[in-house]
DNA sequence: GTTGATTGCTTGACAGTGTCAAGTCGCACC
DNA sequence: GGTGCGACTTGACACTGTCAAGCAATCAAC
């Protein structure tokens, strides 16, 4: 029999929640509406993730650990455009799933001190670090800080649908907040450096 | 006898709606507990709002309108310092109300074809364009638009608690934040004037 | 000055939710 | 062969948003 050829009820709960969050999005992930769409009962869910906010947490943590995949995979010769081009992934990722995105940044209805959360997280923004640290930057905290809530914000205005009325109509917002993305965080760089 | 002194259930619906939000976030804004707030009965919020995303769009709405009554308070004679003075206000009203500033940006849970919010929320961003548009900056908009998503994705980051992390434990946010948003707002238009 | 309509709210019900306690089933281990 | 344990299920409870109906006051019209 192969390896891992049983689907795990808590992976096939996880996937379902997905889903529905794909679907209907954040609203949709309820306890029961999850297990419904899983197929085991009502209760399955917490019984494997505790409470709500558990399965959240779980789903988030799933979304983080995409997200780091999604940046290691990025790859770039000059150091800048590495940052920029993560800059790009990070607008595209949260482009793409809006919904995850958003239930990743929202820790009042996770479990906010979960370590696999954290560690998740933390390897995402990690790989931002080490490549600003990379381009020679002096205070590399802080300017991945600013790269990254620079991108967020980016992420989350997009989301919001304010882009579109602010810069024209006509402009796709993916292709806005890249070249804002390149335009601005290469120039930032160019000036910290030295 | 004195004008607009009878406090029109409506209003203080809206009121109790702002305490639940401070008091429990996002999600103890609902439409019985307000009510409940409010001591009336438990249909009464709905009777005026229409269902619970219409009583969380009228308070997103009062959420906007006093981050513009901030924002038309900034007063700087040099423009990139008014700039910088706007986006630390920004950061400064998010920090001390975060519960109502998530809700403002969550439209997953609001009308957000309201024609109020609409309005509300453009006249808070036409604040910043203006001062923008007075730097002599050569693209009004997308340094606009660079710039506040700068200064909203510090509030994201800042809420969500990953400043400190990655910044210093003895670190205050809203002083971070308030610097990075004058080194690098301020040095953004100085490389985009001209 | 009675009628009719509108407004501002309440009461009551329904389906759905998260959570908890208890129960069932199978399986490993002694 | 019992005994514990993990993986669920069943059933209940309090709570939620929403809807239909009703009730009291107001106000215009005739």
């Amino acid at each position: 029999m192969s390896a891992s050829s049983a689907p795990s009820t808590r992976r096939t709960l996880l996937s379902a929640a997905l889903d529905e969050l794909a679907d209907h999005g954040h609203a949709g992930v309820g306890l029961r509406a999850v297990a419904r769409r899983a197929g085991v009962s009502h209760a399955a869910p917490a019984h494997f993730f505790g409470d709500r906010a558990g399965l959240l947490t779980a789903v988030a943590v799933e979304g983080f650990t995409d997200l780091t995949a999604a940046l290691v995979a990025v790859d770039a010769k000059d150091p800048a455009e590495k940052v920029a081009a993560l800059g790009r992934t990070y607008v595209a990722f949260g482009s793409r799933y809006p919904a995850l995105m958003e239930l990743m940044f929202r820790s009042t209805e996770l479990h906010p001190d979960d370590p696999d959360l954290r560690a998740s997280r933390q390897s995402a923004i990690g790989i931002l670090a080490t490549a600003v640290a990379q381009t020679g930057a002096e205070d590399v905290r802080e300017v991945t800080l600013i790269s990254w809530a620079l991108v967020h914000g980016l992420v989350v205005l997009s989301r919001e649908g304010v882009i579109a009325p602010l810069i024209g109509p006509n402009a796709d917002d993916l292709t806005v907040a890249s070249s804002l993305v390149d335009r601005y965080v290469t120039g930032l760089l160019a000036s910290s450096v030295d």
